[in-house]
DNA sequence: AACTTAAAGATGACACTGTCAACCAGCCAT
DNA sequence: ATGGCTGGTTGACAGTGTCATCTTTAAGTT
């Protein structure tokens, strides 16, 4: 039903395909600011309006890579954890969704940082991003005797899923440097994240993470 | 030693000043992206090029249009509390933080949403978020014995700005509308981060913000 | 087999952008 | 008076997104 993720923008492949993966590139390469339809044409040897004929405009391009982008972060979620240990792979699951922030700055840049596309326009953007946190809720639920659909959970979700954008937000956006704040700060600052919503989720429910 | 905040821009003013607050209206009628130097100096009634004369790029006037954000950011924080006792102020500086983000939600995305300006080139920006940082610190160390420069104080103002910076950017970023959750849940669960701050800062220092 | 049709791509044009370069009016200090 | 600095103008250039208009190529239909 899809190309696999691995698949390689050979010449073979549709020019879709290799628009979105080119577009990726070029994104990894200037930022986001800088991706140009054009370029992206250029690139792949092919007229300037080519990619038109498949993407009606450059925003439309942008948001599925951004839609590729939740895709691949949540299988990065999937692959970690399952320890056994609810609780651990709670735990697991806060330092995955840091370390997806922290090994792909520029895709997590592209879910939460792009105001372009606006998301009502994308629903299979919201899907996936809604996949995401129901993972994150039944993880959470997974830790006490309730349903994923509990009220407590979901707010608790929100809470925690709140916390670690906002960290990892504050951290993306260099305001931190102008902060005075070593790197190691930085690094315990995490922690320190980390194990206050293992204060607040122990407050609410089951024993909570354990931190480190 | 600066305009007073709320000057009209007329044709008096320096020209510098004026591209500021024109820029600001175009940001709020059009959207960032489509800042644009050209169109600012169009409805100054000057020259496509004078704006250069002040700010050496587009980028540039961007960075001051933060900075202003981010002063009158501080202001707004600054207005409210004083209830004389630091628990309920500190109540009051969560809600007011929340509270400036719904009311401006442009301004507040300019500071925090935008990536076109690295925060590293542009140290006056800097500064001004310094400030509002040091205000939260300054709230959390008055609960307590300890000074604003605390390190204890510091992580658990990082925590705090984190949440509420993670809250309001999850909340602007229409997900949760993909998410199900009702209006009044959204109100609920502000409240829920607050209290779950509250808990996280009772744990640490002295008895925390009481919660509505 | 001949013809129709629609898609995929190529060219060219237009309005718009940021930015560089050169030029010009004052003004202030020497 | 004159030379330089500051704030302003005009003009040009390379890019950009996007619209309109071909050309080619492949798939169907009769």
């Amino acid at each position: 039903m899809r190309k696999p993720a691995n698949a390689v923008a050979s010449a073979s492949e549709p020019l879709a395909e290799r628009c979105v993966v080119e577009a990726m590139r070029l994104i990894a390469e200037r930022g986001v600011e800088e991706l140009s339809l054009r370029e992206v044409a250029r690139r792949l040897g092919v007229s300037h309006q080519a990619p038109y004929k498949h993407f009606p405009s450059r925003e439309h391009l942008l948001a599925e890579v951004v839609a590729r982008s939740f895709e691949h972060f949540a299988e990065f979620l999937e692959a970690r954890e399952r320890h056994g240990d609810p609780h651990a792979d709670l735990g697991e699951l806060g330092l995955a969704y840091v370390a997806y922030a922290s090994e792909h700055p520029l895709e997590y840049r592209l879910m939460f940082g792009t105001t372009i596309p606006r998301a009502s326009a994308h629903p299979t953007m919201l899907h996936r991003a809604q996949a995401a946190f129901s993972h994150l809720a039944r993880g959470i639920a997974a830790t006490r005797r309730v349903r994923e659909t509990d009220e407590g959970v979901r707010m608790d979700a929100l809470f925690v899923w709140a916390t670690l954008h906002g960290f990892v937000g504050i951290e993306r956006s260099e305001i931190t440097e102008g902060l005075a704040f070593t790197a190691k700060q930085r690094r315990e600052a995490l922690a320190h994240v980390l194990a206050n919503i293992g204060v607040v989720l122990d407050a609410h429910g089951g024993a909570a993470t354990r931190t480190r």
